[in-house]
RNA sequence: GGCGGAAUAGCAAAGUGGCUAUGCAGUGGAUUGCAAAUCCAUCUACCUCGGUUCGACUCCGGGUUCCGCCUCCA
């Protein structure tokens, strides 16, 4: 079955038909680097990064191109407040982006562009829709595009411009020619990072970098634009009118969104200052975790975070990984029904709760049957969603825990353990797994010995 | 007000016009010095009202509730 993918433009899945044989071209919105990333940007990310892997899976050459927002009206605030340089705040919050990407096994993408190096062309994209009378500057040195010159204006998010005006939820300017223009070039004001331009001294609007770095990244026309489900109206409409008007050619084939974390039932924002930056979540959870439990919902779905959840991720996480412990895996079977599966369900919009259901039976076979082969398949699999990427021994051991204990003092405590055990002595050998029951390690006899986790 | 999405067992979450989703939790059994893991068995479902159909959780229509976007937002 060849790859579906739920085109939010047709509101429909669609087999997927690159552009050029076996190339992808995906751009996805990357992060404004103000602050620390938050749970919801981890979805994005894990999202994305498990598109990459299934896309690369099933043999295309993926150019994966998430870009940087380092230049905004929210940037130039914090680093007043800060009292720190544009610069040094976003290269800072830049490598902190980095660190999070890394602690979650997110894949880096192939090209992350940055808004501040892309000024040539953004200017140029602008020049070229003013010349063409999509565009027009305004008398304070902004520049708008005309919405109403875009007869397709709403095609995206099936919004008609009479209704939003209707709605009056645009800022109203007397600058611009109509309140749904949009800004292309924002004039700069006092003490504000700004770029010569025909227009005066400005920076670009929000919309335009993206409809920029996709269209010099990836050319005019290419694959799949991605992001979160609030950036497809007003930002990615915009960015279809934008680069359609520029280049005369469609823009993007498949539009993909992926849904919010939710806390307590509502959006995860800034704004409602209800949110949980990626790192506090990792220490309490393992990587492992936080991914399973972001890809145990389709990524079209919303997921609500709560200690539970996660929990509950854990618990699952375990059990794959408990089929694991005790095996050398070996090379993964050939041929599999189970492969089969995974990959019939993958190809239908990434689906990878089914997936995971997939994985669960392979666990279950391996828990079994012991075969190497199995388990070698079950990694493998598992691996195409970013998953089982440790030891079974090494993921039990670095949960995160509360207990002050080192490795080194419970491998002595067991020892002594065996001692008791070995002079039948099971007072002292139940006492010592109380105790380091307390401090939560779970100790697990097995034929082959004894061994612990972190709980 | 406009546009869009969703309602599934204790919790989470897929899916299908008739055939066990899956995980966690629960129950019974096997196994175990204890404990866990594992295996076998098993209890809990498809918001509501109509319609289509031999048969609907699944399709169609009405209703209710919830959520998102329409303003910066992943």
């Amino acid at each position: 079955m060849s790859l579906q993918i739920y085109n939010t433009e047709k509101r429909q899945k669609e087999t997927f038909v690159p552009i050029k044989p076996n190339q992808v071209g995906m751009y996805v919105c990357g992060i404004t680097v103000y602050d620390l990333c938050h749970i919801g940007h981890a979805r994005v990310m894990v999202v994305f990064d498990m598109v990459v892997r299934h896309l690369r899976a099933l043999g295309y050459e993926v150019n994966y191109v998430r870009n940087i927002t380092d230049i905004d009206d929210k940037i130039i605030k914090r680093a007043l407040e800060k009292g720190e340089s544009i610069q040094a705040l976003t290269s800072r919050m830049i490598d902190e982006m980095h660190a999070d990407e890394d602690a979650m096994n997110v894949l880096r993408p192939d090209i992350e562009p940055k808004a501040t190096e892309y000024m040539e062309t953004i200017k140029q994209m602008i020049e070229t829709l003013v010349a063409k009378g999509f565009a027009y500057p305004a008398k304070n040195g902004d520049v708008y595009f005309k919405v109403k010159s875009f007869e397709q204006y709403g095609r995206l998010s099936g919004k008609n411009i009479d209704d939003l005006e209707a709605g009056a939820r645009v800022d109203v300017n007397e600058i611009k020619q109509d309140p749904m223009d949009f800004v292309l070039w924002k004039a700069s004001k006092e003490n504000e990072p700004a770029w010569e331009s025909a227009w005066g001294a400005g920076r670009p609007g929000w919309h335009i970098e993206c409809s920029a770095m996709a269209t010099q990244c990836l050319g005019n026309h290419f694959d799949i634009h991605g992001g979160g489900m609030d950036l497809s109206f007003p930002h990615h409409e915009n960015e279809i009118a934008q680069s359609e008007c520029a280049t005369g050619e469609q823009y993007v084939n498949t539009w993909m969104h992926c849904g919010f974390v939710r806390i307590d039932d509502e959006k995860m924002s800034k704004s409602l200052n209800n949110f949980f930056t990626i790192r506090e979540v990792l220490k309490a959870f393992h990587p492992e975790v936080v991914r399973y439990f972001l890809l145990a919902s389709h990524y079209r779905s919303p997921v609500n975070y709560s200690q539970e959840n996660l929990e509950s991720a854990k618990a699952s996480v375990g059990r794959l990984y408990s089929a694991l412990e005790g095996i050398v895996p070996a090379e993964a079977e050939k041929e599999s029904a189970f492969e089969g599966a995974f990959m019939t369900v993958m190809n239908d919009d990434f689906n990878t709760p089914k997936a995971m259901a997939v994985l669960f039976d392979l666990a279950k076979e391996v828990n079994k049957t012991k075969s190497p082969a199995l388990a070698g398949l079950l990694i493998k699999l598992a691996n195409q969603i970013g998953l089982l990427e440790e030891e079974a021994t090494a993921f039990f051991k670095s949960q995160p825990s509360t207990s002050e204990l080192s490795d080194e003092d419970i491998e002595q405590l067991i020892v002594a353990r065996k001692k008791a055990r070995a002079n039948k002595d099971f007072a002292r050998s139940d006492d010592i797994r109380e105790r380091l029951g307390e401090q939560g390690i779970e100790l697990l006899d097995s034929a082959s010995g004894t061994t612990w986790r972190r709980v």
